[in-house]
DNA sequence: TATTAGTTTATAATAATTATAACTATGGAA
DNA sequence: TTCCATAGTTATAATTATTATAAACTAATA
């Protein structure tokens, strides 16, 4: 709690009720939520929240390099709360998006062809390690 | 126009007017347009197009392998049309975006972490050549 | 207390995509 | 030729994520 205080405080982000759940939420949750997972999780501890103050607040934590914003499913965003840089595997099976750690042999190059390189988004999309091995007992039966 | 048509073919897709038209687009146009801008080209080849016709036959296309589905942008499905796999730049500034020539460490690893990787799917954001050598003519002024 | 800025909420607007059903063209069978 | 079936196209409506707008609320401060 005061842990997450401090890190809005340390983005100039004014740590409001609602922030804080917020950032409660994207750290308890490691698979990369949209806006109606996390306003699904915060509609049990704040039944009155709105969807609109979700989306703000995603935007300014995304401002502010709190989160970053993945487009890797065609339908909606999703919100990536970690750190150090790193990939993702977007599951054909389940849909679940999975922090890979992998650098590409191009992390610090900033600039490529003459374009100038500011940010790098890679991932992977396959079947994660989970439905593999689920596919396994499947087989076994 | 022949040839169109017999890339068609080869992937089972009946050569209509429609998608000989659509793929044509597809092959003069490099920087991977969306439904929008597919459908205002064909506008003026065919005033009667319609934009399922478009949505369809992009499904089609990517169903049969003939391109790919980039979710690079959050508004809007880009298309890329290229044999060869490669990376992409998104131009912050243009908005463009841009095939790179470059291979990440991974590419021919098919398993990570105990996950089975099918596609890879990598782009970088920045600001492309043009946009970066327009910046330096503005400064010359 | 009154005021102000910042935050949240409710509501409406926008826009990409999908679903549905009607229409059209084509090619084969009778 | 005519009829029919199928695939392809079109028009229209429905769905859904996101953004815009404005009103309501909160907390701090003069």
């Amino acid at each position: 709690m005061e842990d997450l205080i401090k890190i809005l405080q340390s983005r100039n982000i004014h740590p409001s009720h609602q922030r804080i759940k917020i950032l409660e939420i994207l750290e308890k949750n490691e698979d990369h939520m949209n806006v109606n997972m996390i306003y699904e999780e915060l509609l049990k501890e704040i039944p009155t929240i709105s969807k609109t103050t979700v989306y703000n607040t995603l935007s300014t934590f995304a401002e502010k390099g709190l989160v970053h914003c993945l487009t890797i499913t065609p339908e909606e965003m999703r919100y990536d709360y970690r750190a150090n840089p790193h990939h993702h595997l977007l599951c054909t099976r389940c849909g679940r998006i999975i922090d890979v750690d992998v650098q590409c042999r191009y992390a610090d190059t900033m600039e490529i062809d003459g374009h100038c390189i500011e940010e790098i988004q890679g991932y992977f999309k396959g079947i994660c390690r989970e439905c593999l091995s689920h596919d396994k007992a499947q087989k076994q039966k």
